[in-house]
DNA sequence: ACAAAAGTGTTGCAAATACACCCATGA
DNA sequence: TCATGGGTGTATTTGCAACACTTTTGT
């Protein structure tokens, strides 16, 4: 770091929150419709500015997730995405956003005691093709948060993120299904997943049943890195159907 | 984001590198002693202050290469690493670092035209093991950049942004075992690279020698992400040996 | 001729796929 | 007893590490 003897200038930092979910077998992010100016009406993420110049910026994550989503950090896997500041971002000054990821289990239904106007789930495939504007550059943040999770369930445990404390092996399996957009046979998945050490552990011989046979429920592990990775299959070669 | 009554705080924004090159087949990080306090007189990352509110975090980055390591970003691979906020990490008051990650090819010699006192390179291994003391949170900044680097090489082709324009398979594979810090088979490594399309194109018959048969020379292909990866080896079960 | 480095062929093991099959339960 | 989803066995394919071997240069 270099010193010069001018004041360098003092600039806004937000932070902003990309939480995902899943909801009937697809990919869900939080959005917020904005109460003020700029932007006032439009959907953008959750989030917010520094609250004092002590906060940390996770500590700022955190409370915002329990602020405008109603729920605990504590539970959920969070982790940061990156640094957002292009100059004319926002109308308001110089705001510089430092994004955050989130991961939820599939909740009940709506989200409950937020403070922010209509806060709801969106399909994040609207928001990747454009379907779904978003105020400010949220809609790229978005696809960062998407791509990050796509490429994390490869390498980490982060698939249990989004499944409740006990879950079933099929379950898991449609986190997968759902994030990546492609099938997965159950039957070899249903080893691959046992495969890897310390990723999954057995939680009870408890089951519960929706018509079949019952399923053995397993909790997170404790390892985080997958080792072997579970490896992604490569799209059906797109041939001339493709675009 | 919420608008509420109060003021947010306005904090201040630097833009630090881990600049990262290979030099006598390790992987090494430029450094500079500071100049200033605080942390006058210890070494630490080059980097600074955003220097107006409308300079992007970007251009910021390759503004500091510039300045501080006489290097054209045009040429360099450099993507950001991420926001570092802890609030009590700089005595100066608030201040958050954006971190970028460069990869620079080796070159000739000393840092050339730079305008910081005593800028050099310094072998991560040291950082890393904590014998290299840097100021600020900087040696985990470094620490982050390196495993960043680590595990791109896996699934991208940065490792040619370690090389010249023009280099040999044996010269790439030169950057794979110093920054993953292994040793690869020269036999099966040279089809390996070979396989993945558009990672590296032939580059002229032209050739220069060193003692042997004289090597094909390539330039980096159109390909960003290797398909199939290229991936590291477990090193070698640390059994009773270990710490 | 020999050393040194580049480049090729071949083989054997191990992981991943595909899929036939068996198990446990509700209706 | 049949439909539904859970779980297991196994043959075939594929990927990859190991390593013997050939090629092309400098000295």
């Amino acid at each position: 770091m270099r010193e010069e003897p001018w004041e360098p200038p003092a600039v806004l930092v937000a932070v902003d929150l990309v939480i995902l979910t899943l909801r009937a077998s697809a990919l869900h992010v939080l959005l917020v419709q904005r109460g003020v100016e700029p932007h006032q009406g439009e959907l953008a993420l959750p989030g917010g500015f520094l609250q004092h110049s002590g906060e940390g910026l996770l500590t700022a994550a955190r409370r915002e997730l329990r602020e405008e989503a109603d729920l605990d950090a504590a539970r959920l896997h969070l982790e940061q995405l990156g640094a957002y500041g292009t100059p004319d971002r926002d109308s308001r000054g110089r705001v510089i956003s430092v994004a955050y990821l989130a991961i939820a289990p599939g909740l009940p239904e709506p989200v409950a005691g937020t403070d922010a106007v209509g806060a709801c789930w969106m399909p994040v495939d609207g928001v990747l093709a454009g379907r779904t504007r978003l105020a400010f550059d949220h809609a790229a943040i978005v696809a960062d948060g998407v791509e990050r999770a796509r490429s994390k369930l490869e390498s980490s445990a982060l698939a249990t993120a989004f499944c409740a404390e006990r879950f079933s092996i099929s379950e898991l399996q449609l986190v997968y299904e759902a994030v990546w957009g492609v099938r997965l046979d159950p039957r070899n998945f249903y080893r691959k997943v046992q495969g890897v050490r310390g990723f999954i552990a057995a939680a009870g011989s408890d089951r519960r049943t929706t018509g079949g046979r019952p399923a053995r429920l397993f909790r997170a592990g404790p390892t985080t890195v997958l080792n072997p990775p579970l490896t992604r299959p490569d799209p059906p070669q797109a041939s001339e159907e493709s675009r």
